[in-house]
DNA sequence: AGTAACCCTGTCCATCGGTACTATGTTTTT
DNA sequence: AAAAACATAGTACCGATGGACAGGGTTACT
């Protein structure tokens, strides 16, 4: 029989996921690790030590993964993808919302969290298509300070070493780099570099 | 009330199609262009011209869209995605299965063609899953938790969510950080993080 | 002329990040 | 037993970072 696993660390026992699947189990990574197996539905809070490994592991065991983010981020959710969930969602979702989730990824559906949703169809398939474009979605929002700001912090300089380079004030550096924080939805630099080294990973593999 | 179109050219009349949904309706892209508004259902054959095109432009005016090919490939699921489309299925899909995906596309959800999907999912990106996998030399330095904090912040953590990731305090986490450093010789995470993406593509490759 | 978008700069401020130094307890090695 | 390495955690310091807010200058489009 198909059973519900929820994986978490132990403190959060949210009342909406037993509203939403009255016959969910909590359980610790390890003991989903070794009951989980092909048909299962198991929800793991992004919060967890491994738990891309996890997910990895789980789903080519053919499981069902949905990752639930207490702090959702185009990044993560695409990572989570990428290990094999075929779900991202916010952890605070409303339990009719994880019905819903559970309704699309029961039928070999895909679930992002609408807000993300088109950073991370963006991302993820953009590794099949060719890399004209990927300049187009993710760095094709950006004016042409804010692109260059961008991938000269994508490089590992410091705002002062982007100032330098591009003979202006850090203070501008920061002003752009605020921009295009906001416009790829990253909240800090190292997010930025992670989003925009996906493309040349991805490209180059391919 | 919500309708079903289904945009083809003229020439394909599936019964599959009526199977699966006796209150569709079929119409050329003008007509879709004209009728189809939020809430509605559409099924686009991307062998009409200017599908994508079509797509973009009803899935803007919030209709749920489904693109369709006699002969699917990743290239064109990615430009159906791109476009706004919800779903990318193959043209002769069963009955039960094209209900499935109205149902996952109804949900919010993402209906991609599974062999294409097993393609984007399985392809690359072993970069930051990987953690209980012993390599490369840098890694092989540090200490479990080094390896463990280095990992963490390479995703894109903060020095406070690996610290509750992990269970310990940010002050170990920096002492941890500050040790990884030292070892790999880099100057800040930056550095540690462009490293690893780094070691992960040459990995990749072998 | 007016609106908008972009580029540049500035201030203020809260937080984060990295380093130095110290310290305690545990495990392993010598 | 002594030494070394490790994990944890604390304080203090200071520069880097990112957000909020406020400008001024340019170009382009209406």
């Amino acid at each position: 029989m198909k059973q519900h696993l929820f994986v978490c660390q132990g403190l959060d026992d949210i009342p909406r996921w037993k509203e939403a699947f009255p016959y969910l189990r909590r359980c610790t990574p390890q003991q989903a690790r070794a009951q989980a197996g092909a048909g299962d539905h198991v929800w793991v809070v992004s919060q967890i030590e491994g738990w891309s490994g996890l997910v990895q592991t789980l789903s080519q065991r053919g499981a069902v993964l949905v990752v639930l983010a207490y702090s959702p981020s185009s990044v993560e959710a695409f990572q989570a993808l990428n290990a094999g969930a075929r779900g991202y969602a916010h952890a605070f979702s409303t339990a009719p919302l994880l019905q819903q989730i559970e309704v699309v990824t029961a039928n070999q559906g895909i679930w992002v969290w609408p807000e993300l949703l088109a950073q991370v169809v963006g991302s993820t398939f953009r590794a099949l298509g060719g890399e004209a474009r990927m300049r187009d979605d993710a760095l094709g929002l950006l004016t042409e300070r804010e692109r260059a700001v961008a991938l000269a912090v994508a490089s590992g300089k410091s705002n002062k070493e982007v100032a330098r380079d591009m003979d202006i004030t850090d203070r501008t550096v920061k002003a752009h780099l605020g921009a295009v924080f906001r416009k790829l939805k990253v909240r800090d630099r190292m997010q930025l570099i992670l989003l925009l080294s996906q493309r040349s990973e991805t490209t180059s593999s391919a």
